[in-house]
DNA sequence: TGTGTGTTATGACATATGTCATACCCATAA
DNA sequence: TTATGGGTATGACATATGTCATAACACACA
């Protein structure tokens, strides 16, 4: 019995997309455990999914193996918008890093309705807009920037109480450079006395000069 | 007399957006000199540009001078539709690299009208979700393969009878590269048997080499 | 004729970043 | 207990890219 399982959280989610009114016989709810793949980069993404809870993170694959980190996602996200417009592969992978449950809306059997429903085309814009935007800063930055500026720049923006924590392997392959570098790199702001190491994290010494260093980054 | 420049050829453009019915009082054809800025990067863009002639170049500028080309757009490209949907700043710069004319159809007077057009919106949640797809390859290309992989695949797109021509100081400016780098890679091509430099520029020998080197960069 | 200005060109050196090998600690499964 | 895996840490070396000094050349212009 489809449907059977909607809850008033997954009602609510799917009001926020304008879709409250959506047919329920062909959306399911679907578990993921952590570290199964919601999606993989090349291959076909033939549904909507909403997160109702868990957290995934989105991610990149490189032909070497490696792979880019972009973002995590918590409950409310909406994944295959895009490639309910273009038809194409998934352009990203996303991989469950707590056990995730979805709201799935299956593409070929919903597209009519999803592309007539202003709302939901409104959200899904908005949505991508904000993506567009981010990227193209993010794609600069990368570019213009030494790694040391986005670092100070990523620093000021997550610390709390002067202290900065991080799990390192996973920063490194956010930011796409090596773990190696990344070391070096805190070493260096150590060094010139911006931050300090100690057991619990990374304390800022001088906030200013960790300002100046950065840039504008992840300033949304 | 508002409207009155409209001629068939912007009729078709604006119809490709689903946007034949607008009201025509309110939008306004403009010309850019070659050079002129369409917009910048951290200024308000409150305006829908559709390109009815010429050609731009989309890039970003970074606070330490340097520069990064994203692509450039020719007639029936459109640009701010990021900004209509989030309220924010352009996220990039745009500029004319020849004469431009371009349909303007400003945010405010008309937001109303085009987010509730679905065919509108459908049109540029395809736009959005292209770029969104694309962004995503560039994004990690550009941390996954060096320099020499993007000046490849800009040889390809901008060749015309397998002759590459550029002014080269330009052209490092707009890859956020150094020009001394830019010409060591040349050169490396040229060792390569990739390209042959010649007095009229750099002639194409191995079309394939240079399509497995580049990857697929400029497609916005 | 000389003088600037912009573009192309090249070598030497410096800095940024990646790769690899290795080691240590600690939690947890067998 | 041992084994295993993930996170952390460090040195040595390689490659990618930037910076700087310098020079040749073309062209405009006084």
């Amino acid at each position: 019995m489809p449907g059977k399982n909607i809850t008033e959280l997954h009602r609510k989610y799917l009001t926020n997309f304008g879709l409250e009114h959506i047919d329920p016989e062909g959306i399911l709810i679907r578990d993921y455990k952590k570290g199964e793949y919601l999606c993989e980069q090349g291959s076909p993404l033939d549904e909507l999914l909403i997160i109702s809870g868990g957290r995934v993170k989105v991610f990149s694959m490189a032909s070497n193996g490696k792979s880019l980190l972009f973002c995590y996602n918590d409950p409310g996200t909406i994944l295959g918008e895009v490639e309910l417009m273009t038809y194409a592969f998934a352009s990203s992978s996303v991989c469950a890093v707590t056990d995730v449950q979805c709201i799935v809306i299956p593409h070929e059997r919903y597209r009519d309705y999803l592309t007539s429903n202003i709302r939901f085309m409104n959200r899904i814009s908005l949505t991508m807009a904000e993506i567009v935007a981010q990227n193209s800063i993010n794609n600069s930055s990368n570019i213009l920037y030494p790694f040391e500026s986005r670092l100070c720049a990523y620093i000021s923006m997550t610390s709390e109480n002067n202290c900065f924590t991080a799990k390192l392997t996973e920063l490194a392959e956010f930011f796409g450079t090596s773990y190696r570098h990344l070391l070096r790199t805190l070493e260096t702001l150590c060094t010139k006395g911006v931050i300090e190491k100690t057991e619990k994290g990374y304390l800022i010494k001088d906030d200013l000069k960790l300002r100046t260093i950065g840039i504008k980054y992840y300033s949304r």
